[in-house]
DNA sequence: GCCAACGTTGGC
DNA sequence: GCCAACGTTGGC
């Protein structure tokens, strides 16, 4: 089983969002970017367990747990042309984006950005590297077992 | 709102 | 295939 980080911004989804979805799954869509489609299309396996991240909001960092929960599929908002997310060079024979659904594990305290940066047990996961904006980053076996620890201690 | 960093686009 | 211009991300 593999972890992951996926940034999802509170407005769009938070994590109470993710609680109140139908069986606390969501389907992950709106993804553009070549390099985190990869991951949900080829790298992704149900039960790999997901650090739910909220990013460009006030108080950034990881809110729960979650885990992925399907394999992937055709994001259809690539072919609604009243979505933002609407790709008009996507044709349905032959889908560019494809991503996975996500379902909620536990929701847990937030683990701020600021909270991250300051544990050396952090200090090298992808989503804190200098300049990375990818929404889904790769976590180790040690990194997810480095945030469930901080995650037991009060902030 | 600012701005650094990065990905994508498109002319050549 | 290069690379400048542009758009987006996302913390602050």
């Amino acid at each position: 089983m593999r972890h992951w980080l996926m940034k999802s911004e509170p407005s769009e989804c938070s994590i109470d969002d993710l609680a109140a979805a139908p069986g606390r799954t969501v389907p992950w869509i709106g993804v553009r970017n070549y390099q985190a489609r990869n991951f949900m299309r080829d790298e992704m396996s149900i039960g790999d367990g997901v650090l739910f991240y909220h990013s460009s909001c006030p108080e950034p960092g990881i809110a729960g747990l979650a885990e992925v929960a399907s394999t992937p599929y055709p994001d259809a908002s690539q072919f609604d042309p009243k979505s933002p997310y609407f790709d008009a060079k996507s044709k349905p024979d032959a889908p560019r984006w494809q991503h996975v659904d996500v379902k909620l594990a536990r929701k847990t305290r937030l683990l701020s950005l600021a909270e991250m940066r300051a544990a050396p047990s952090l200090a090298t996961m992808r989503v804190l590297e200098r300049g990375n904006r990818l929404s889904i980053t790769t976590v180790s076996a040690d990194e997810w077992r480095a945030v469930l620890a901080l995650l037991k201690k009060p902030a």
